[in-house]
DNA sequence: CTTAGCACTTGTATAGTTTGAGTGCTAAAA
DNA sequence: TTTTAGCACTCAAACTATACAAGTGCTAAG
């Protein structure tokens, strides 16, 4: 249990280390604090944060700075986020003002905008109706040899994929691919029609042609592609801002992890109404031991929820990040219940 | 002009430096050199090649490194591609060995092994027929208020875009904007497409909707998109191996530069029948004075010329990269006449 | 409980020293 | 004329010593 004064200085210790990154001292914050006390009060202080967990050395004789404990506490019982500055809400609001034809854009668009407000990395993901269904699928001819598989789901998520084929095929037998598609798997969620496509229909469509194999790997591949949450980064080279000292290979293993779409949504964790912090090495995996993660769900009411997501260093200055996504989310809500509403009715 | 000699010790330095990165001396040659001369001799050939600005020393009493003309003269007169290591073959050929179904598939795929093989950034360009023209728009509705646009030139590039559009646009209006888009602007190039469409095409349109300007957009965006040179990058973060002490900006504007296609094409530059190498300060590009640049055409016949790129440090092992590029762009040649064999009859 | 005072620790910065690899030059040998 | 041994010289890098500043914990007095 922490007294006023001890949150007090670790408030403070927090503020001051995030914002210049070095250790802070005794001295510094007897000046610095509102309340008058010696630096030999202070230490003393200090010595009982450290007790807990909550700050600790450098080395023996440094000043302090905040554990991950320390900056949990920091998180969950101090801060403010601080009120959003006039010019970032411009910033935003032109950003986001112009006219979108894509839901992609605007999502994509929000990755950038944030990064920038930031200077961190930024992911955004779009809105998802749970348990999207397949709803449409077309074998498009191009041309001579060409032919675009496109999927459609019932969430509005379109996937796409061209691809040649060789001049025997017939284009009746397209459409039967096809009409098969739609007439036995339209309607299902999307990993029921993995299951059904390994199992039932390689033997339907072989009615139909002497070769399938290409085209189900086709349909496969366009399939997982629209299964897989789809979420966009902004300012990836953000990270080298501040990894510098940080060797080589973590940065790159921390790209690979921003790259592989798999993992991200472990990453981000499940959607909580709540803007959730997560510090160093809280979070599972290895490579993001030196950095936090502020994720922040949007909603969208009918349309589902989204998530926005900011990476950046642990000593990041929490208060200030808080503002920006809480401010954020609510500018992409807004957003984009405006765009749907335009096209929606 | 140079002795046979020089020849020798200049081709030694190289690659020594190439190898090692560290200045070579004068007993070092010595000892590793095939004729028996003593250091002073080398020496004073050294400072014979000194006088000729082909090596330097990186101070007063240091051993010597290329200069970027002495990389040039070694790569015009001395170099010899090595042969390609059988393990690096069977990479090669096993990767470019599955089926695939796209020629960009191939192409990107490229990039990946050739960045695998160099352990360096590499770029892919596809087999480019110039002046490719339109052959194709299509306006694909997809449900209740998404259309896919798709564009098709008669070098098989396809281009496609999803976009929303309010419900009171009708489907016979969509065929007339296809129309009208077809009659006047198939056959033509893209830049002279480009052209009308800013011209002719919007007074025409207008007939057929109230808000024509989204459709507009809509196209122009899937066609400058289809006009520009694609290319792929294979190994982007293998930059940061070689890049370790440079600092964060030049490193950021190098990665906006790859990321940044209008540029790209520039700083290939033309392609000619040879392998080129382009070093260091020789390119125009400020952001690329401490690389170096290896880039080939690859010859697909009737189908055109794509190129493939190798960028990595000044002081890359060159005989083993020309090597590596040479084999490489034979392979991928094979490949792309095997699949326009395959596809084409 | 607070604070002044003090001894102690440690990282950083600066200056001086040593070492080793390398150079250019000179004069003798080939 | 070319090659080579020898030597004085240069410079980066590694190490040492010293001083300095910022900070700590502890003690004893207020």
């Amino acid at each position: 249990m922490l007294s006023e004064r001890q949150m007090m200085i670790l408030r403070a210790v927090v503020r001051d280390f995030t914002n210049t990154g070095v250790p802070v001292g005794s001295k510094a914050l007897a000046k610095q604090l509102p309340i008058h006390v010696s630096s030999a009060t202070i230490r003393n202080e200090m010595a009982a944060l450290e007790e807990q967990g909550l700050i600790k050395k450098t080395h023996s004789s440094s000043g302090r700075i905040p554990s991950v404990e320390g900056y949990r506490y920091y998180v969950d019982h101090l801060v403010k986020p601080d009120p959003l500055q006039p010019n970032d809400m411009d910033v935003i609001q032109s950003s986001l003002g112009g006219d979108f034809h894509k839901i992609d854009e605007i999502i994509s668009q929000s990755a950038t905008i944030l990064s920038n407000l930031t200077s961190y990395t930024a992911f955004t993901l779009k809105p998802e109706l749970k348990d999207a269904r397949l709803s449409g699928f077309r074998l498009v001819p191009l041309g001579r040899r060409q032919v675009m598989a496109i999927l459609v789901t019932d969430g509005g998520d379109v996937e796409n994929q061209t691809f040649d084929v060789s001049e025997d095929v017939k284009g009746d037998q397209l459409e039967a691919v096809v009409r098969l598609i739609n007439d036995q798997l339209v309607g299902l969620t999307l990993p029921e029609v993995i299951k059904k496509l390994q199992l039932d229909i390689p033997v339907q469509i072989a009615n139909y042609l002497q070769s399938p194999t290409g085209f189900l790997d086709i349909f496969g591949d366009v399939l997982t592609r629209a299964a897989q949450e789809r979420f966009y980064v902004g300012g990836r080279l953000n990270l080298l801002n501040f990894s510098q000292d940080s060797d080589v290979d973590s940065l790159k293993s921390l790209y690979s992890l921003i790259d592989q779409s798999d993992d991200i949504a472990n990453v981000l964790g499940q959607p909580s109404d709540n803007i959730s912090v997560q510090i160093g090495n809280e979070m599972t995996n290895d490579a993001l031991r030196n950095y936090s993660l502020i994720t922040a769900t949007y909603d969208v009411d009918q349309h589902g929820k989204g998530m926005i997501a900011i990476l950046g260093p642990t000593r990041m200055p929490y208060s200030r990040m808080l503002g920006i996504v809480g401010a954020f989310r609510e500018e992409l809500a807004k957003k984009l219940l405006d765009y749907y509403r335009f096209y929606d009715e």
